[in-house]
DNA sequence: CGCCAGGGCCTCA
DNA sequence: TGAGGCCATGGC
């Protein structure tokens, strides 16, 4: 069995804190309005700024999100009630720079009348497998966006397996496994830890970047010495 | 020029 | 249930 905790330490003592999931400050306006890293406690502002970033996140370089994500800021827009209300073609307009606009407007239209009927406030309260099934009902929100929004918009002690995770489980042990075996194997053999479960993921993140990328690059890899890839 | 990025839906077996 | 096509910009 591969030590999940073990992993967890080489990589955060190699990369250090990763901050995630960065978000606007509030109030804040302008083409200064870049994202923060590194947030604790949030307004329901910034989670619901976080879930848009899941959405828009989705098959996209994160650089090109903080782009869609401060026109959205300028037009004051990271609010349910004017996504809802706004023309879906305008809306696509905005987030232009996060690709798949046309989908994406779709899918944050639907996100909003969510959140409308539900209210963040209500989220927060409920247990995270009931609102897990809840997220995924939404037409745009798939296994990965309904985790991240579980763990960094709400703060829920749930792992987020996205294509990189894959990928290093992959080389590291655990070939062919599906999206809910990888997550059982982390939510079952590592304490439920939000705090814990939001770097460790980011910290995979960063690691598929520098060296698990699908052209592997194991010179340096801080856990080359557990990895049945590594030559 | 091609490849890739913090996926998910729809269709068709 | 699983593979394949589709969505689209920006960085390198």
């Amino acid at each position: 069995m591969i030590q999940l905790k073990s992993i967890y330490e080489k990589l955060y003592s190699h990369f250090g804190s990763q901050g995630w999931w960065p978000v606007t400050p509030t109030g804040c306006r302008g083409p200064e309005n870049t994202p923060v890293y590194g947030v604790s406690t949030r307004t329901e502002k910034q989670r619901f700024e976080v879930m848009v970033g899941a959405i828009l996140t989705q098959n996209t370089s994160w650089k090109n999100v903080e782009k869609a994500i401060i026109n959205l800021n300028k037009e004051n827009l990271i609010d349910p009630i004017k996504i809802k209300n706004i023309n879906i073609k305008k809306l696509a307009s905005v987030i232009r720079p996060s690709g798949y606009y046309n989908q994406k407007a779709k899918k944050l239209k639907n996100l909003a009348d969510f959140i409308i009927k539900n209210r963040i406030s209500g989220l927060l309260k409920e247990d995270a497998n009931s609102l897990r099934n809840k997220l995924l009902s939404i037409n745009g929100v798939g296994p990965e966006t309904a985790d991240s929004i579980l763990l960094y918009a709400l703060d829920k002690p749930i792992f987020v397996i996205d294509a990189y995770t894959k990928r290093i489980f992959s080389r590291l042990c655990c070939k062919g496994q599906s999206y809910e075996e990888l997550q059982s194997m982390f939510i079952s053999n590592l304490p439920h830890d939000s705090r814990m479960f939001n770097e460790y993921h980011a910290l995979l993140v960063e690691l598929g970047k520098r060296h698990c990328a699908k052209k592997q690059v194991c010179e340096g890899c801080p856990i080359a010495v557990l990895c049945s890839a590594n030559q």
